[in-house]
RNA sequence: GCACAGGUGGCCGAGCGGUUAAUGGCAGCAGACUGUAAAUCUGCCACUCAUUCGAGUUACGGAGGUUCGAAUCCUCCCCUGUGCA
């Protein structure tokens, strides 16, 4: 087969784009720019930014930024609900797809590995979160200390047990749950469903890291000074203490309405959180295959006419 | 000026004559990651050389001293905090 039919079989497939980077790296300014140069909509791939009311510590899009391009997989979820990575992965395809029938360009924008990978890659197919299992779990894990979680693990699937590191509890919770739920090994359950029917076009920010750091930090006092301990309190109002509210921002402005922190502390706390966080993010996106890499932000014109270009190209 | 308390590796902070390049923690860097993931966990982290075992150099405010041996004891000096003047 020529190049050019191996390309013409490759173009009869939409294509997608996927934006990925660490917080702050500008990923909202350029998904913006490419979809109003392609004629594109956003898929969202936060697992924050799900959450409606949590706005000012995730840096959502504006509401003037969602009526330019529309947005997806943003305020779907009241902060008290149970929002999952098996979840994100069937909504974000669906989304997908509709935009795709439209005719439209879909720009998948995210910060949130996990759920990226369970988009394009999928999950393994096995048991769902078992509550009460879990709990279980849990409750003796505090009481016997992961080592012993581990050695449970060890018979129940030692494959997983070899892969897990002793002191992950949450981890060793939850393959101890698949294995019991799902009757075997998690470790045979391997088998994903990886997304097809779309040619995945990655685009990967990585500006550099002291800038990076600095707009962080810069980024956080907005977030601080546009009240979010105020918002804090009217979702901690209305929700409770859910897990939601444990978030980058959200855990630290729920230590000044407890007392335990200072705005001053609190806002600290927060962006060393923030750098941390983007490392981390760093780690997990350098792993993933076959990213076009833009050592700038993503509001940088250079950068976006470059990207602009890209997508152009594999139109 | 006097009296206490203190000055330890980027920061905080243990150690108070010898298993010591110096417990911890933080920051930093690197890594992992299969429905809690903005979560959770791991490794490295004075300098130089060596692929490995390792070797060497410089380090606990400064200068001397005591000792086989000092971050640890003594003397003087320089800073910092608190109290009294």
């Amino acid at each position: 087969m020529s190049m050019a039919d191996e390309d013409s079989v490759a173009k009869a497939l939409p294509l997608a784009v996927v934006l990925l980077g660490p917080t702050g790296s500008g990923k909202t300014a350029l998904s913006l720019a490419l979809a109003e140069h392609s004629n594109g909509e956003i898929i969202s791939c936060d697992s924050v930014a799900v959450y409606r009311g949590m706005n000012l510590g995730t840096a959502k899009p504006s509401a003037e930024d969602r009526t330019r391009v529309p947005h997806h997989l943003i305020d779907v979820a009241d902060p008290d609900e149970a929002f999952t990575a098996g979840e994100y992965s069937r909504r974000a395809r669906a989304a997908l797809g509709e935009i795709a029938a439209a005719g439209k360009l879909p720009i998948v924008t995210g910060g949130t590995g996990l759920y990226l990978r369970a988009l394009t890659e999928g999950l393994f197919v096995g048991p769902a979160r078992h509550e009460d299992l879990r709990v279980r779990l849990r409750k003796s894990a505090i009481r016997r200390g992961s080592g012993w979680l581990h050695r449970i693990l060890g018979r129940l699937d030692p494959a997983s047990a070899a892969r897990i590191h002793a002191n992950d509890t949450p981890k060793l919770v939850r393959a101890v749950e698949v294995c019991l739920a799902g009757r075997k090994p998690m470790s045979e359950m391997l088998t994903r469903d990886p997304l097809t029917g779309f040619r995945l076009l990655r685009i990967g920010l990585n500006p550099p890291r002291a800038e990076l750091y600095d707009r962080l930090n810069e980024r956080c006092g907005e977030m601080f000074a546009a009240g979010l301990v105020d918002e804090t309190r009217g979702l901690l109002a209305r929700y409770g203490p859910v897990k939601s509210l444990d978030s980058l921002g959200y855990r630290q402005a729920r230590s000044v309405l407890d007392g335990s922190a200072t705005e001053q502390e609190a806002l600290a706390a927060t962006q060393q959180g923030h750098r941390n966080y983007a490392k981390r993010q760093l780690t997990w996106f350098r792993r993933e295959p076959d990213v076009h890499w833009f050592e700038t932000f993503g509001d940088d014109p250079e950068g976006v006419r470059f990207a602009t270009e890209l997508v152009h190209a594999n139109r």
